[in-house]
DNA sequence: ATGCCTAACACCGTTAGA
């Protein structure tokens, strides 16, 4: 099974883009991040010619998720727990039931968009800090269900030096902030593994600055991850990043990144 | 030290992204 994440940067504007992709690298799961879109604005129909059930949980203007499944969501969750007041559509969450023989295995897929929390220090990096925090409770009740489950997105943070070209571009950046790293590392080691790190050696880029050339540099950053539980992790068999899809005439700032889990 | 691009909203510029 194949699970996919895309920041697509805004899904009418990236239509074509996003439809190509979906036929090319065909994920049975993918989750995207800043639609950009309320739930009826939605390009649903496109989408869904092409075999997909989508779910959506989006907002006017900016950020935004969706999950997409060639096979029926059992269970969809939105908006990620922990506060009321939090207006922002960033979290989503759905049971898929993988085929294969026999019983079909259960897989939950959250998909997630974190806060990018600059300017650093002030209310955004506060409210990003305070997501993680919330991201870890829920991530530890996942734990607890001993579920293969995969928690994929825009993580917004730079785990480590390797996983930029120019980290000291970085080191007051929200990003890459000390107390970025540290909230991430908090959450990896309750037991979660990070699906590039485990496999791969090679930095992984995920993000790449419209501006400046950043591209034409390879001048990237990894922020896109896919975090396993333990029973996902056993059965963790490939991850990619589809650089293709960054190359394009129109593209999104991000690439999709995807683990395939033997299931 | 700042802008460099891009998308959305709603205007003919501002906010947000990272």
């Amino acid at each position: 099974m194949k699970i996919a994440t895309f920041n697509v940067n805004g899904v009418k504007a990236r239509l074509p883009e996003l439809l190509d992709w979906l036929r090319e690298a065909a994920p049975d799961v993918a989750a995207l991040q800043e639609i950009k879109s309320v739930d009826e604005g939605f390009p649903r129909e496109a989408v869904e010619d092409l075999g997909y059930h989508v779910e959506t949980h989006g907002q006017k203007g900016f950020n935004g998720v969706a999950l997409l499944s060639k096979r029926p969501f059992e269970e969809v969750r939105r908006g990620l727990p922990g506060d009321e007041s939090d207006a922002q559509a960033r979290w989503i969450e759905g049971v898929v039931i993988a085929e294969g023989e026999g019983e079909g295995k259960a897989v939950r897929v959250c998909g997630l968009y974190l806060p990018n929390g600059n300017p650093a220090p002030g209310p955004k990096f506060e409210y990003k800090l305070g997501w993680m925090d919330r991201l870890a409770a829920r991530a530890r009740e996942i734990l607890a269900a001993e579920e293969i489950a995969v928690l994929a997105g825009d993580y917004n943070v730079i785990p480590q030096p390797e996983d930029a070209k120019r980290p000291d571009a970085w080191r007051e950046d929200a990003l890459f902030r000390p107390e970025s790293r540290a909230a991430w590392r908090r959450l990896v080691h309750l037991g979660l593994t990070d699906a590039w790190r485990a496999l791969r050696a090679d930095p992984g880029y995920t993000f790449w600055d419209y501006q400046a050339g950043a591209w034409g540099r390879d001048d990237g950053i990894r922020i896109d991850h896919a975090l396993l539980t333990p029973q996902a992790a056993d059965r963790l068999r490939d991850c990619g990043v589809d650089r293709a899809a960054r190359a394009r005439e129109k593209p999104s700032d991000h690439a999709p990144m995807w683990v395939e889990l033997a299931l």
